[in-house]
DNA sequence: GTCCTTGCAAAACGTTTGCAGTTCA
DNA sequence: TGAACTGCAAACGTTTTGCAAGGAC
């Protein structure tokens, strides 16, 4: 799915088509390096001088409500997004905060991460996010 | 380990006892909600009237490097943290905020997770730190 | 024409830093 | 005594918000 494609399937949502959109997208489906929001804002910024920050991540908060890239928050650094929004798995250097994708069966996992990255794993952090059972309850009201 | 024994381990590292430090991670070691900085930062005021956010922070940070406690960054919200640091696992209500542990084998894990914790499981995270090789070079300059 | 989106600027937020005074060892 | 720590306030970087002007449908 394009970014075309799926803007426009966003107009029934009251989503409206806009170059910045269209360009934010693009750029987001067409790399892996994770950018962070201040990456994408430099590169759209090349096309459309005038755009600002605040448009960067209002695209980027409607894109990840409607699901269709993730946000990674891991770390003290600023948000990294990805316009694979699959369930896949991240290594995150500590130094330069680069991310990375690989493919993983859960199987001795930090070590099966450094084989698969080179990366030199100290420790990883799974999180699954829901709704707990008291939210479960207050939304039936 | 409780929190006297650790901090004053601690003291041929160059690290001092302090009561707020004792404060500190007594409440982490004792809870399990996962507190954020500023919910310590009420607790440790009920005892210690005049105590910083800068001082908790500070604490939590030397804790942190040294192993004893782990910081949750997980999300839009702020950094959670867990007097428990080996790697276990965490389940985050994308609602309330709130994190609970659970034991987790790693097999059909969303559903497993789902039994395990009660959540709506929508989505996991799975990040693991390390350093990358670009910067492993970088760092045997 | 409507109302969603934009660019801009200011504000908000969590966290870190600088500093003068204090406390621990 | 001297280095580490404290409280305070200001600064920081990321992200959000408010608003008037502009653009999509």
């Amino acid at each position: 799915m394009d970014a075309v494609e799926i803007l426009k399937g966003l107009k029934d949502k009251g989503v409206r088509f806009t170059p910045q959109r269209q360009a934010i997208l693009e750029f987001l489906l067409a790399t892996d390096i994770h950018p962070t929001a201040e990456d994408i804002y430099k590169q759209v910024k090349v096309k459309f001088p005038g755009v600002s920050l605040g448009t960067i991540y209002n695209t980027l908060n409607m894109l990840k409500e409607h699901g269709f890239i993730l946000e990674l928050t891991c770390g003290d650094m600023s948000s990294r997004f990805d316009g694979n929004p699959v369930n896949h798995y991240h290594a995150m250097c500590n130094r330069c905060g680069k991310v990375v994708d690989f493919p993983c069966d859960l199987v001795e996992m930090d070590k099966y991460v450094a084989e698969k990255t080179n990366f030199i794993i100290n420790t990883h952090n799974l999180v699954f996010y829901g709704i707990c059972p008291e939210c479960q309850k207050e939304q039936q009201h």
